[in-house]
RNA sequence: UCCUCAGUAGCUCAAUGGCAGAGCAUUCGGCUGUUAACCGAAGGGUUGUAGGUUCGAGUCCUACCUGAGGAGCCA
């Protein structure tokens, strides 16, 4: 018979449907039982009871454990108590393959547990819920870019160099005696391609050796980078409001539901059009010197430094928008950022702080133009000049102001869902000393 | 790399230096509207590893291993 998607079952009230799936939970009392199916659309509790059904249903049923996978036909009908919600009284139950001893119970579990089997961790309803929040964001995220203009022009994830020399790489043996690093942004190659497309944006995985280990970091994620030709800081800026407030409107629109397991308080995510908070270093500086005098910091941010994640914190729990800090001194950023032309001393670029805490979301700014600052910021950055030279030609022949911004997907992801930890918005985490399952 | 905390049953956790326990899961029994269902019973242990103190160590000390949180760095 047919398949039927629990998803899909309120459309077929009163009639008999096939669900094929596994057992979620079961409660039973006598000659009644309840089973609480998964079918990977969404869950739903069947009923089924000794006197209605034939003998080998009745026995699949009592003896049926977690997370078995199942093939149950019956008539979805509404739940007697709630209104709105569906249940669906059994005919047949055919066990398809009996599971003992499903290692994740009803219960509670620690994180190593739950981390070492990540693999069946996924099944259950609130990982299921962040990664429907993930999907929904991805395809917002190309959805944005795709409607207004933007190519996509992936980028390599086999590089020859490091694309900013600061963050630790992932050595990989090539060819013969060569190395090659795994891709850490796809903002250099992004340059090329925005000269060759206009707008254009990249979106893949990521990789960075550091031996970070705080909620906020993975060491493969998913970054999407648009750029643009001709974008002054102030466009990119725009771009980055108009772009995150596109995402989040998406997900308040088709993932409510699963909004409500993860218990987000949705009001925080609700409004937040453009134009959000700007804030300029200098008076980042000034708010966090402020409240370290108040005793709302521990330590005194002294200007020069870049922001520390306690410093993040703390200016972005002063709004309730997402917040754009721009201009931060040069010394502290990369060596492409373009400088600002009245203070030459600080960068022309912007991160953007998610509200509520989460910190970094966004990192991105106007790329120097100029050939002749590169070559110097190259020397100053001890960095080989010889690796760039396809990169110095983007500002030999036809360059353009441009810039652009990188989006760590998993960090959005757990903004949005408002969850502790990045591992929980990636199928399968990848982090410092956890390369399994 | 540094700082802090934690390792006891398959899982989550108790146990004043003095008999190693409970809930969940598993197996068996009971229950016709359950919602992490409930009630009764059974099985389940080299207390992370190595050493030390003590009449006696899960508990105190030392080293190591593993994990978690944080710092730095970053999205």
């Amino acid at each position: 018979m047919k398949q039927t998607y629990i998803a899909e079952i309120g459309k077929h009230l009163g009639e008999e449907v096939t669900i094929k799936g596994w057992l979620y939970n079961k409660r039973s009392s006598g000659k009644l039982g309840f089973l609480e199916l998964r079918d990977g659309s969404g869950l739903i509790q069947t009923v089924v009871s000794k006197k209605d059904v034939d003998e080998a249903t009745w026995e699949n049923a009592e003896k049926i454990t977690q997370e078995s996978s199942l093939i149950v036909t019956g008539v979805p009908r509404e739940h007697p108590k709630k209104p709105g919600v569906y249940e669906l009284d059994i005919k047949t139950l055919e066990i398809v393959h009996l599971t003992h001893e499903y290692p994740i119970t009803p219960k509670e579990h620690g994180v190593e547990f739950l981390m070492d089997h990540r693999h069946l961790w996924l099944r259950s309803r609130r990982q299921h819920a962040i990664l429907r929040v993930r999907h929904e964001i991805i395809k917002a995220v190309r959805d944005f870019f795709d409607s207004n203009g933007f190519t996509l022009c992936d980028t390599p994830i086999f590089t020859p160099a490091a694309c900013e020399g600061t963050t630790t790489l992932f050595e990989v043996d090539y060819f013969d005696d060569e190395k090659a690093y795994l891709s850490q942004s796809g903002q250099l190659y992004n340059e090329a391609t925005a000269a060759a497309f206009g707008k254009v944006y990249c979106f893949g995985p990521t990789f960075r050796a550091e031996k970070s280990k705080t909620r906020r970091h993975l060491t493969e994620f998913w970054m999407v980078e648009p750029e643009v030709a001709y974008a002054k800081l102030n466009d990119v800026m725009e771009l980055a409001e108009n772009f995150l407030s596109f995402v989040v409107g998406r997900v308040l629109e088709n993932r409510q539901e699963e909004l409500k397991v993860l218990e987000r308080d949705v009001s925080k995510l609700a409004n937040l059009v453009p134009p959000f908070p700007r804030l300029q270093y200098d008076d980042a500086v000034k708010m966090l010197q402020q409240a370290h005098a108040e005793g709302k910091l521990e330590n005194r941010f002294e200007w020069g430094g870049d922001l520390g994640a306690p410093d993040e914190t703390y200016i972005s729990s002063q709004f309730d928008k997402p917040v754009l800090v721009h201009r931060y001194p040069a010394a502290v950023k990369a060596f492409y950022m373009e400088p600002d032309p009245e203070r030459p001393d600080l960068a022309l670029c912007v991160d953007v702080l998610a509200p509520e805490g989460y910190g970094e979301i966004i990192g991105g700014g106007e790329r120097s133009s100029s050939l002749d600052y590169l070559l110097k910021q190259l020397a100053a950055h001890e960095l080989p000049e010889e690796a760039f030279d396809w990169y110095l030609d983007l500002r030999k022949y036809g360059s353009v102001p441009h810039g652009g911004f990188g989006m760590g997907i998993e960090r959005c992801v757990t903004w949005i869902c408002g969850i502790e930890h990045v591992r929980e918005t990636i199928p399968f985490p990848r982090m410092l000393y956890r390369l399994k399952p």
